[in-house]
DNA sequence: GATTAGGGTTCG
């Protein structure tokens, strides 16, 4: 990755790794540890000799390291962990630490150790593994006997950025025994299945320019750490896979350290890894062989094609993949769950109706607006059973070897099924062969543009009229889900209940219920807004322009001479290989260019980044924290004045800087706040009234981001126009609509006293009705 | 630093 330095010596020990990151004691860690924000502070305790197991293809280091001791209470238990890094990091890291160094780690996995009956260390491992790494390095030689000793030795010094790179065999050249790094074609895949030891398995079949085919088993107990392949065609990149003979073939199996990218295959589309590794090495070259690898197979017309077909090109007694989006599902028995589809396609037989209670319908059919032979009732089996169980309705879908079974004559559309000989059903049957399985497609999928905007043209078409008989008639309005300007979002299962039912139970629980919006509070959308400290919980109003502004003039008032130039501009890359962005950091001190707010916010322009600083003892630093410390386009980033510890803005950290708001703030040594939404809102039905919070989940609920809230009007109006609907001014209660709430009852306690709390979560406003 | 599976249609 370009811009980034994963391995930082810091020669002055009093320098403080970035104040977002958490420090995690060694003996607290488990295998959910992993997180960006998340570091170890430990010494370095041994340190083996680098590995290199291909040629120069690919570097592994294991190193022991140890909590470093700082603190009154040291956590007992595992202090000794063992780390292993992989790849350029590797090499970089044993050229750069030593044993006795003392090492802040951020950007790990967290995996099982293996050794831990042999070495008795910590049960699990640390894995570190490229871009997103960072291993900040106190050399023993600059740490006196105690911790807190002070150095006087210069700043931050940065080694060079790693310059060892991954090398790629040719399928056509692979040895048993090897462990190697392959690009490779799919030709055939299998989604991940459990197996009978501790992993699930995921097999996928490869070949490249040399029309070698390799047989590859991943195994990882990780759903996520598979290779996210969709369809055959998809690219694969694959690193240390391990090769072995069998069956007198040469077969690759996933090794320690596995990792894989997945692009799609057709040429001409964005080069844009699907991956779960939150560090990855990505440059030209890889681009490249992508690229490379997709013009060749374009050519290749013995390459297996994708089984995708829509439902009204189905042919019954056929096997094939459906995209498609989950309506609703039930659970029929132990081992077969009835899942009922779309794909905005009108399938040409018949489809079987597969009706079960509606109490046991997860999910609703009312997007389909009853339209006929649309929704497909897929029933899968046995070992898809428990994948079925973790979908939720909404969400978008590829079902791989679907069997469409056309019902026989003699059959009697028996087990509530509605249809006569011919009509279709669909089956996902036990076992993997074929491929068969289940994957969900994230919603941004391109793979899904098509089935969207299918769906899309026909939530927009009212032309329909034919079946408007088919609508809920209007006795049952109270009990239809449709009836309410609200839909909840979640999967579990609750009965609905009265507000008066939810006043007299002891919380915490969560409850359903149908209510009226009486008012909401702030009545002012821009007073709905706070930023928000997730490291210290502080909530703050966002500060109006007129306050800012004053900031500004103030820091122009300031007495301050200055060298430096007025602006710079420095051009950063970005994590986006070959995409470079600027940063400019500007002065407002020199009342001679007059860097107002109003200027500040003009320079900002569209996209551009802009930092305001001012001069402090000849060195630039950061305006105070009530002034943002970033400005991009319309938006502005505050920081924390809790949390914050500002460092003075260097040239050579901006050098460092990728241009997200994250990794700035982190430079600049700033804790950013976070915009976030909270709205009072006075709930009534016909039993009782009550006060809920919209907080935690009131993005969702307006589906509108408030940082995106905050910079755009437009936004704020469509809010606006939301809360019009659900709670219309100057109308009388009866007026105002029927609302389906999730809501969650909790107790808090405030100075010795315990108050019931209720947040609205897990609902959303239906889109089509604002 | 062990194990899993090792493609090739269900039979509901």
């Amino acid at each position: 990755m370009l811009g980034v330095m994963p391995i930082c010596v810091v020669s002055d020990p009093r320098t403080q790794p970035p104040a977002h990151l958490q420090r995690l004691p060694i003996p607290h860690l488990s295998l959910s540890s992993a997180a960006p924000h998340m570091s170890v502070k430990a010494k370095v305790r041994k340190k083996f000799p680098l590995v290199c197991p291909e040629g120069d293809c690919d570097y592994i280091l294991k190193t022991v390291i140890q909590e470093y001791e700082d603190q009154q209470n040291p956590p007992s238990g595992f202090t000794s962990i063992n780390t292993i890094l992989f790849g350029p990091l590797a090499k970089d890291f044993s050229e750069t630490v030593a044993e006795g160094d003392l090492l802040v780690l951020a950007g790990f996995a967290v995996g099982r150790s293996p050794t831990v009956k042999k070495d008795g260390l910590h049960p699990c491992n640390l894995q570190l593994a490229g871009g997103d790494v960072h291993v900040y390095v106190y050399p023993a030689s600059t740490l006196g006997p105690s911790p807190n000793k002070v150095s006087s030795r210069t700043p931050a010094v940065n080694t060079e950025a790693a310059k060892a790179k991954y090398a790629y065999v040719a399928l056509k050249d692979l040895k048993a025994g090897t462990i190697v790094n392959v690009y490779g074609v799919v030709t055939f895949f299998k989604q991940p299945f459990r197996t009978k030891g501790t992993d699930y398995c995921s097999t996928l079949k490869i070949t490249d320019e040399s029309d070698v085919k390799l047989g590859c088993s991943i195994f990882s107990e990780k759903l996520e750490d598979h290779p996210q392949i969709y369809k055959t065609g998809d690219i694969v990149r694959l690193h240390r896979v391990k090769m072995q003979l069998f069956n007198g073939a040469v077969n690759g199996m996933s090794t320690l350290g596995f990792s894989a990218l997945t692009f799609d295959g057709t040429a001409g589309s964005p080069v844009t890894p699907r991956t779960s590794s939150r560090s990855f090495h990505f440059g030209d070259e890889d681009r490249q062989a992508v690229e490379r690898l997709r013009a060749w197979a374009a050519g290749q017309a013995d390459l297996p094609a994708t089984s995708a077909v829509v439902l009204s090109a189905v042919q019954p007694r056929t096997y094939f993949d459906l995209t498609c989006q989950l309506l609703a599902k039930a659970q029929m028995d132990a081992c077969c769950t009835l899942l009922k589809v779309w794909d905005g396609t009108m399938c040409a037989d018949p489809l079987l109706n597969v009706s079960v209670e509606q109490d046991a319908l997860e999910g609703s059919l009312a997007p389909t607006r009853g339209r006929h032979n649309l929704v497909a009732n897929v029933l899968v089996y046995e070992n898809h059973v428990e994948m079925a169980r973790e979908l939720k309705p909404g969400s978008y879908l590829c079902i791989y070897n679907l069997h469409a079974v056309a019902q026989s004559a003699e059959t009697p559309p028996g087990g509530g099924g509605a249809g006569g000989a011919g009509h279709l059903s669909f089956q996902l049957h036990r076992g993997t062969a074929f491929g068969r399985g289940i994957r969900v497609l994230p919603d941004d999928s391109p793979d899904l543009q098509e089935l969207k905007s299918r769906l899309e043209s026909l939530e927009n078409d009212p032309s329909d009229s034919s079946l408007i008989e088919w609508s809920t008639p209007p006795e049952s309005l109270d009990m239809d889900p449709e009836n309410s300007l609200t839909v909840r979002t979640c999967d579990h299962t609750q009965e609905r209940v009265t507000l008066a039912c939810v006043k007299s139970s002891t919380p915490p629980r969560v409850s359903h219920v149908r209510v009226r919006l009486r008012s909401y509070q702030p009545e002012s959308l821009h007073q709905a807004l706070k930023l928000h400290c997730p490291n210290c919980k502080v909530l703050l109003d966002v500060p109006d322009e007129e306050a800012i502004a004053s900031r500004f003039r103030e820091a122009l008032s300031e007495a301050g001479c200055c060298s430096e130039p007025w602006a710079f501009t420095g051009h950063l890359d970005s994590c986006e290989p070959g995409r470079q962005i600027s940063l400019h950091l500007c002065r407002s001190v020199e009342k001679g260019t007059r860097a107002t707010f109003e200027e500040m916010c003009r320079m900002s322009g569209v996209q551009r980044s802009m930092v305001p600083v001012r001069s402090s003892e000849g060195r630039m630093t950061l305006l105070d924290l009530s002034a943002p410390f970033l400005f991009r386009g319309p938006k502005r980033y505050y920081g924390c004045t809790q949390c914050s510890q500002v460092k003075h803005v260097e040239l050579d950290t901006q050098a460092e800087m990728e241009a997200n708001e994250g990794t700035i703030a982190e430079v600049l040594g700033v804790q950013p706040l976070q915009y976030v939404f909270l709205v009072k809102m006075a709930l009534e039905d016909d039993t009782d009234c009550l006060d809920a919070l919209l907080w935690n989940d009131a993005e969702s609920f307006f589906c509108v981001s408030a940082s995106d809230a905050e910079a755009s009007q437009e936004q704020q109006d469509c809010i606006q126009q939301t809360l019009d609907k659900l709670c219309p001014p100057g109308g009388s209660l009866e007026d105002h609509p029927w609302l389906d709430l999730c809501l969650r009852s909790y107790t808090v306690e405030e100075s010795g006293q315990h108050m019931v709390c209720h947040q609205i979560l897990n609902t959303a406003v239906r889109r089509t009705d604002v």
